[in-house]
DNA sequence: TGCAAGATACCGCGTGGTCGGTTTGTTTTC
DNA sequence: GAAAACAAACCGACCACGCGGTATCTTGCA
């Protein structure tokens, strides 16, 4: 007999866990669109009844999706800040932060663009990025260093509009040009 | 009697340019994802068949709403570059347009972006926009005015994000800061 | 009179969601 | 310390609905 997650030692962390995987993989493929029930369940290797134990509808489980990944974003930029403090230290983590995500095909990216799609997700990015920039307003209040945050999004716009081809300029010099208008003020 | 689009004198010309506000309007609204066939034809006053007149199918209704906006972008760049020339001189219109743009909630705005789900409509503004680069080669090839441009896209996006509220910083203080960036090589 | 404009009715399909049943774990009871 | 009782995990069949699309008919215009 087959084993499914059916007869199978429950596990419901891994499941769930599993669900929001196969969910975010889907939305890198194809867009927020892609998340369908039915593809995500099959995924994960669970049918929908059994998504739907985990999250009571769908806008449930894209709202789990967010937060993963903004917990990631948080994890990635604080990383980047241990080793670098002072003036303009959080702009430099989120310029680097923003090229690493474009040159690994990382998470999110199409997923955080195709949230601009849905008000809900746009207020609750719109609260965390808010935060953030209050929280660093000591180091990274200056308008220069707002510019440079500003065209690290332009950037990583750019480059999921080109679907992560770097086209002709060398994404290095523009990152360290970027970091060095964080130095000069 | 009712007077529907029925029995009313044809205009095949409105009805189709109706039937692209009704699309453009919807997406403001909703996203890509609040264009049905039978809400733009609601909204338009008309039925799904006549639609259907009009477009051979939906991706036919999209792909013409989003030529009408590259339309109107164009013009919209033009009309400022027509009294400034010399160095940077597309990238100030570029800059201006897209503060514009953001300022007026002005047509397209979510709709473009929320092409990036659909990889055809990203690979037709790749070329739109590499297109205008190409053009503009000699006067704005220079790496410190793609900064500009890309800092131009990152506010556009924030705009966007924010559901067009300006935030705590003046836009005219930006606008005139990336201006000024434009000519000081 | 013929053709374009538009209406009306309908279809197949995929979707989000429900519901009752089955299996596995855990707790209570004697 | 087993067995009974309960709760949690999960399945699988099903439903209602809205979607894009088609076919056919009616009206206005040249």
């Amino acid at each position: 007999m087959n084993v499914t997650a059916y007869n199978r030692p429950k596990q419901p962390e891994q499941v769930r866990r599993a669900l929001l995987e196969a969910a975010v993989a889907l939305a890198e493929e194809q867009g927020l669109g892609g998340i369908t029930v039915q593809a995500v369940a099959d995924r994960a290797g669970v049918t929908k009844g059994g998504l739907f134990h985990h999250f009571a509808n769908k806008q449930a489980l894209i709202d789990a999706v967010f937060d993963f990944m903004l917990e990631q974003m948080d994890e990635a930029l604080d990383r980047l800040m241990a080793d670098d403090v002072g003036e303009g230290c959080f702009t430099r983590a989120y310029v680097v932060s923003t090229f690493e995500c474009c040159d690994m095909a990382l998470s999110g990216q199409a997923l955080s663009i195709s949230m601009v799609t849905d008000p809900a997700l746009r207020r609750r990015w719109r609260d965390w990025i808010d935060a953030r920039l209050v929280r660093h307003a000591e180091t990274d209040a200056d308008p220069g260093l707002h510019v440079v945050r500003l065209a690290a999004d332009g950037y990583w716009f750019a480059r999921v509009l080109h679907d992560g081809d770097p086209g002709t300029e060398a994404p290095e010099a523009l990152q360290a040009r970027l970091i060095a208008m964080t130095r000069e003020d």
